[in-house]
DNA sequence: GTAGGGTTAG
């Protein structure tokens, strides 16, 4: 049992006895560890206690806030002991709000309310009240704090400018009605000019997207020198995706000379990551090496964030790797992982993962893990994604009644549909107790990918069925299903009714997918005037599905429309080269073949040779095109074969 | 009193 726990233990009504009666404070246990950390902490507490003999409440008060830090509930109650046998709580309300702050952050809310009355005999006052809602906030129960804040008001106390902020700070769980009515009294008290005040008003505003209140408090405050308010502001307008105006807020900011913060640097440069801004960005970056603030972790993390959100991988890695290693905190990594999935390096993401298990100095939490589990799944990495799996398991981290369920087995799911074991992925599917559009989303690309289009079309009529809406992604995937499985007018259809039944506006991708539905089905005129008609830009995935499906039914005259627009969107790209080039090669027009490879070479286009591979107890083995350099290629030829065979004669 | 990380397609 901890010190805490034990200490927690002990019931309110004890601490209250044991309040009034001080001597039996003495008796109190010392706390049971092991003997060697036992008698370093019981001389300690002897050393403190030998102090405090000589000392006052002031002296007292520095003790419980460096305990408080410290979350040293044991020592912070040998301090209430002799403070009650002094009789410091007597008159001092700063004494008493220390030693609740104590209790309160030292996660032991009951103490905390027994030690500031709440007793007939023993009222309890507005430094009582705030120091009580101030604890429920930090112990993430604001109804709590709530409740406490209306049973002030009912009292008919008056809450002070202290009240405000820590009443505010639990804003989210509250109605906007609340924020009006709170920022009303603190009005008629004349506490709205403090900039504490302030401060928490502009972001409990902006909690509720009501920008324009946030900026008329910020506007009416009679002193803006105070970076906080500044921060507020410009965090606020960058999460409620108002860039433009949490940069004029900054630029602003810079005028006026107020001085920034680690906080400004992470708010504004959380603007410039979605919107993959690199030039600014670095702006931001060199913002903060002059001001020295690059140093904070938080920044580093929010750089890290910056540079692979605008793919620049090798500048991100250059953050991390200048990180101390022991500050790279869980944030830290999971950037890193994610920012290195982001990127394509889905290997230096598993590689980084390794060594952060190996460091053992921070435990992967959920994060990391739903981080991790979809680059499994592009690698087709199923070892180590079970593996994942089975830590989750052992460390307790599935089966909990938690918000974030659905995202955690969305990642399980993805990772094992991806790495082609459907049946594993269903059994996730189904253990799920409450399912997500994605969750649905999910298992019909599965099903679709795999061919199976029957079932992934099933899978749609059920989610329709349980009341889930499908969105964009369920028809990419149901089309792509069709696709796969050949279901032409089933697929048309779907497209069809995606606008007029489900009221979805199809984009390009969903016209792509129909275009190689058809084109790979042989409806190549079909195919090319729906990428004509179609009322979205055309793209060059478009022409090369076009392009690829003119070379499986030898149209060259289509073929060669295809190319043309094709070069004109993309003529540093290599894949229309190829497919021309294959296309003609196979009807053996010799001449345009070496037309087009001039073309590369003036292009500077290099075309990257493709490869396949398949991972075998740690080896990676990898294949090119006529490549027979495996040391087992004849034995890997004689297993092909009659599977090349098998395949054929069902095709045919 | 303020700040940072995660799922589905293409």
């Amino acid at each position: 049992m901890t010190a805490a726990s034990k200490i927690e233990n002990l019931s309110v009504g004890s601490l209250r006895f044991l309040s009034r009666n001080p001597d039996f404070f003495a008796s109190v246990t010392k706390p049971p560890a092991p003997a060697s950390f036992y008698s370093t902490v019981s001389a300690q507490i002897e050393d403190q206690q030998k102090r405090f003999e000589y000392h006052n409440v002031a002296t007292c008060i520095a003790t419980l806030q460096r305990c408080a830090q410290r979350n040293d509930a044991v020592s912070g109650q040998q301090v209430h002991g002799f403070m009650v046998r002094k009789g410091f709580l007597d008159d001092s309300p700063r004494a008493v709000t220390s030693l609740v702050n104590m209790y309160a952050k030292c996660g032991l809310m009951r103490h905390a309310i027994s030690v500031t009355g709440g007793s007939e005999d023993h009222e309890r006052d507005v430094f009582g009240y705030n120091a009580i809602i101030s604890g429920f906030v930090i112990n993430g129960s604001p109804l709590d704090a709530m409740e406490t804040y209306r049973e002030m008001r009912a009292k008919g106390i008056f809450p002070d400018k202290y009240t405000f902020p820590s009443l505010l700070k639990g804003s989210h769980v509250m109605e906007a009605s609340d924020v009006t009515k709170i920022h009303g009294l603190a009005f008629k008290l004349g506490f709205d000019s403090d900039c504490y005040v302030g401060s928490a008003l502009v972001n409990s505003y902006l909690k509720f997207r009501l920008m324009e209140d946030a900026q008329k408090v910020f506007d009416e405050m009679p002193e803006r020198d105070d970076s906080v308010l500044w921060n507020a502001l410009v965090i606020g307008y960058s999460q409620n995706f108002r860039f433009e105006d949490a940069l004029k807020v900054f630029v602003k900011m810079r005028e006026e000379g107020v001085s920034l913060t680690r906080h400004t640097v992470t708010g504004v440069l959380s603007a410039f990551t979605v919107l993959a801004d690199l030039d600014n960005g670095r702006s931001i970056h060199g913002l903060a090496v002059k001001t020295g603030s690059d140093s904070d972790i938080v920044v580093s993390n929010a750089l890290i964030d910056m540079y692979g959100k605008s793919k620049c991988l090798e500048e991100a890695i250059s953050i991390f790797e200048a990180m101390d290693e022991r500050e790279r905190d869980l944030f830290t990594w999971n950037s890193v992982l994610c920012v290195h999935d982001y990127c394509g390096d889905h290997d230096g993401a598993l590689a980084l993962f390794q060594k952060m298990l190996r460091s053992g100095r921070i435990r992967p939490d959920l994060v990391t893990l739903t981080t991790v589990l979809p680059t499994c799944g592009r690698l087709a990495a199923l070892q180590q994604g079970r593996e994942i799996h089975g830590y989750m398991i052992v460390n307790g981290l599935l089966n909990r009644n938690n918000s974030n369920d659905e995202f955690i087995n969305n990642s399980l799911m993805d990772m094992y549909a991806k790495c082609g074991d459907l049946r594993d992925a269903q059994t996730v599917f189904d253990s799920m107790r409450s399912k997500d559009s994605a969750s649905w989303n999910i298992m019909i690309n599965g099903y679709g990918v795999q061919s199976c289009g029957e079932l992934a079309w099933d899978m749609f009529s059920t989610m329709c069925k349980a009341g889930v809406k499908p969105d964009e992604i369920t028809f990419v995937g149901l089309l792509q299903a069709c696709n796969h499985s050949g279901f032409v007018s089933q697929g048309r259809k779907f497209l069809e009714e995606m606008e007029r039944v489900y009221k979805i506006v199809p984009t390009s991708d969903h016209y792509t997918c129909v275009i190689d539905m058809l084109g790979r089905a042989g409806k190549l005129e079909e195919a090319y005037e729906l990428a004509v008609a179609m009322p979205v830009e055309d793209s060059p995935v478009v022409w090369r599905s076009i392009l690829s499906s003119c070379r499986l039914h030898g149209n060259t005259e289509l073929a060669q429309v295809a190319g043309k627009r094709l070069y004109e969107l993309e003529p540093e790209h290599c894949g229309g080269y190829v497919l021309m080039s294959n296309l003609y090669v196979e009807a053996g027009r010799y001449e345009q073949v070496s037309e087009l490879r001039d073309a590369m070479r003036q292009q500077n286009v290099k075309k990257t040779p493709g490869s396949s591979w398949i991972e075998i107890k740690n080896d990676l083995h990898v294949f090119f095109t006529d490549d027979k350099t495996h040391p087992e290629y004849e034995s890997i030829l004689a297993c092909l074969s009659p599977l090349t065979h098998h395949i054929m004669s069902i095709c045919h």
